[in-house]
DNA sequence: CTGTTAGCGCCTTCAA
DNA sequence: TTGAAGGCGCTAACAG
């Protein structure tokens, strides 16, 4: 089923129902009414190989993410997928698994397809890879990080704001010793939401004790592991706060293990709002980062340097906040070996 | 970046760099060796638009999920992904969000991408859409359905398997009132689970209780609201099996608002093993129903099709099995008031 | 073994 | 307002 077939059904040439299908105006409305209704009649429709071959556009943008099984990813891919097909772009989706290997099979892929923009979600990228894209002028924008550039944008989220309110909440509680476990520290945007909780503890008066500051990976495992290390260092906090929901969940089962209980002995606090985070028992007070945002910022940014018409290089600011339900809880009176 | 400038800096016509890159056998080593210096330092990649347009195939598939949301999913994605890129595919990745209009679309952009071949891993798929896929000769697979067609095969799981041992695990515990969560029972995937269920039971000679059979979604909402239903009626269940493992953290809530506990009064067993189920609290025991496995037969079974030699519609079984974690236990024996 | 050439399906001048 | 014709970058005969 090609456009030959609609132009000699419909009794005009290629060029004219060319025209038609991307609605140019010049075309007789008579005449593009014939040609529509070939163009039903055959189900035809455009090869988009063909199309993307002339017109040099391939209408396909990438998105980059580190693991899909983490299910902080499946919302933003969603997201972004919505928007992206209501815009008329196909996209293509890829996972790293952190994997510097993967990742530029990844970009080697993105470029072979012609991608037209990258959003790249994932925490860290290998600068030769960035430049290869930044290279052949493929617009980019990027998570967190902030990597200078051409039509290279990127999307900050305000950690400091959601932290702040958790830390709040955890004060007006009564909590004072507040532990934090992050993300693997070789990443920056692990290192950036560790310091926004730093600033925050000191904002409020609160010293740092650095038994208290434990570093996961992101993963259920991780939490599980950074916990049940710091639970045996002593110097118990009350509450906890963790730099993502699957290092909180972790976390909440290291307590328990420990023979505590959450939130009575122990408060945790997550960071996302995965769709889990309600169903985790307890349910987890988290600080929610609303992915559908994110993917709406991330794709109008990249669109933006798409058509070559970006004003600034940021994406815009992403606001976080908190979400209380039950993993948290006013705090023990200190017991007093505590201290 | 194009064949033209490789082959001119090689000194040779871009049919023999062409043959360079497709690996053909003809072309002498010497020349190959220097074409393929030219292609490294010029960084040439081949345009698979181009590509795809003069030989017709686009080496892309398509993968369409229900909701790429459910943890499910995006384990089975990842494999299906990895696989596809190990032989050279670029994959599709689509969910429908059980909405027939967003199914329509995604059919639209498989067949507007020239996919050469789908993987339909979602329940259930409107007949008309699958009839214009199978119209234009496009290879799929299904998950348990078996839709009749050239080209057409599909994946069986073999849900009595795990459902077997499921039964037969919590009878040992002395379990004789166990209770079954199913899907939405308007798809057939779901059907099927819920008559393996009955099946086993009544193979080890259980008298099925209607009160003891439930309708979910899918969901941890749909598993929370229909046990809810369930335990308002009377006659409580010592165990259940939910058809996933979101129906079963549900049905795990629902069990706790009622004040019960899980597994002391009400034994938990889910379907899948989705990686969060061994950090649920408790860690839920759960039938396995290994993603990579899918992935793998699925991709095989379309490969098969694609390159027109497939033997058989069958594209495999699929084996599940019971994977013992805490969120079962001994029954109790029945208060006096259940019978 | 290598080069020439004819398209793949479509968009886009350039004329009419 | 329409049609004819020239590519887009690449592969695959067909000649040399």
């Amino acid at each position: 089923m090609k456009i030959q077939e609609v132009a000699r059904r419909a009794g005009v040439s290629i060029a004219t129902v060319s025209r038609t299908i991307n609605n140019s105006s010049v075309v007789d409305p008579k005449t593009a009414k014939r040609v529509w209704k070939v163009v039903e009649e055959l189900g035809y429709y455009p090869n988009s190989q063909a199309r993307s071959l002339v017109s040099g556009k391939s209408r396909i943008l990438g998105l980059i993410v580190s693991d899909i099984t983490n299910p902080f990813f499946p919302e933003l891919i969603k997201g972004f997928e919505d928007v992206a097909i209501h815009n008329g772009y196909e996209i293509l989706v890829s996972s790293t698994d952190y994997d510097s290997a993967r990742m530029a099979v990844c970009v080697r892929r993105m470029l072979e397809r012609k991608v037209e923009g990258v959003a790249i979600m994932t925490s860290e990228m290998d600068k030769h890879l960035v430049d290869q894209l930044a290279h052949r002028n493929v617009p980019m924008v990027f998570l967190d990080v902030r990597p200078a550039g051409e039509g290279i944008s990127h999307v900050e989220v305000d950690y400091a704001m959601g932290v702040n309110e958790a830390v709040e909440h955890l004060l007006s509680l009564g909590h004072r010793r507040i532990a934090f476990i992050s993300g693997p520290l070789g990443l920056k945007s692990a290192r950036i939401r560790r310091t926004a909780f730093l600033r925050a503890l000191n904002r409020y008066g609160i010293d740092e004790d650095k038994r208290l500051v434990g570093e996961g990976d992101h993963t259920v495992d991780g939490g599980l592991n950074a916990m049940t290390r710091m639970l045996a260092l002593g110097g118990l906090p009350t509450a906890v706060l963790a730099s993502n929901d699957l290092t909180a969940i972790g976390t909440m089962r290291a307590v328990r293990r420990a023979g505590l209980s959450v939130p009575q002995d122990i408060s945790v606090v997550g960071f996302d709002d995965i769709r889990l985070a309600e169903f985790t028992e307890p349910p987890l007070t988290t600080v929610r980062l609303p992915r559908n945002e994110l993917a709406e910022l991330a794709f109008g940014a990249l669109i933006r340097n798409v058509d070559g018409q970006a004003k600034t290089r940021s994406g815009g600011k992403l606001e976080t906040h908190l979400v209380i339900r039950e993993s948290t809880c006013p705090a023990r009176a200190p017991a007093v070996s505590e201290r």
